[in-house]
DNA sequence: GAATAGATCCGC
DNA sequence: CGGATCTATTCA
């Protein structure tokens, strides 16, 4: 059990991407397990944000790894990202699924696992906004993820990235199997 | 200043 | 499949 920092994170997007899935995000006093991540890699890849160059809001992608990335979509919901490669390379990796386990899940008094598939709903359960972006994710003490599972083999599957409209030609999404 | 598109989600 | 709802960015 110990907490991936910045020379994890600061590796191929699609390595980072694939080897996230299976990891524990924690946040305040919430975690769950990372089921479903997209990549999005630098400003050749048309859906990334910084496909049209460095901007006010994705400068950060251009900063450190393993920063968040927090902006505001279609004015109700929020998406997660993680920042990636090297400085000066725009990169980061979008948390787009969490497994909640059932047994820390205090508020439902259910046994079965609280699954948020999907970025927007992950933000909102876990209450994540734009306060959150630009958080160094590599030293933060209420904000990091951490690797729980060291020997255990993820199965997943590889398909296009969900909601975006070019570079659907990449298989850059990625979700754990059973 | 105004226009517009957007890495979503839910309900019909 | 359309509507909600807002902001960063672009364009005039």
């Amino acid at each position: 059990m110990y907490r991936l920092d910045q020379k994890f994170f600061q590796q191929p997007t699609l390595k980072v991407a694939k080897k996230l899935l299976g990891k524990k995000l924690i946040f305040n006093n919430l975690c769950g397990i990372i089921n479903e991540t997209e990549a999005y890699i630098g400003e050749d890849d048309p859906a990334c944000h910084a496909a049209k160059g460095k901007t006010k809001r994705t400068a950060v992608m251009y900063g450190m790894a393993g920063y968040s990335y927090v902006y505001m979509i279609y004015g109700m919901y929020y998406c997660l990202n993680i920042v990636t490669e090297n400085e000066g390379f725009p990169a980061a990796v979008l948390i787009r699924g969490l497994t909640l386990p059932a047994d820390k899940i205090i508020k439902l008094n259910s046994n079965k696992d609280l699954i948020l598939n999907g970025p927007g709903k992950l933000c909102s359960y876990l209450e994540i906004n734009t306060s959150h972006n630009n958080i160094n994710l590599n030293t933060s003490k209420f904000f990091y993820i951490q690797d729980h599972n060291i020997n255990k083999q993820i199965d997943y599957i590889a398909t296009p990235r969900i909601g975006i409209k070019v570079g659907l030609d990449k298989l850059w999404r990625f979700k754990i199997i059973n």
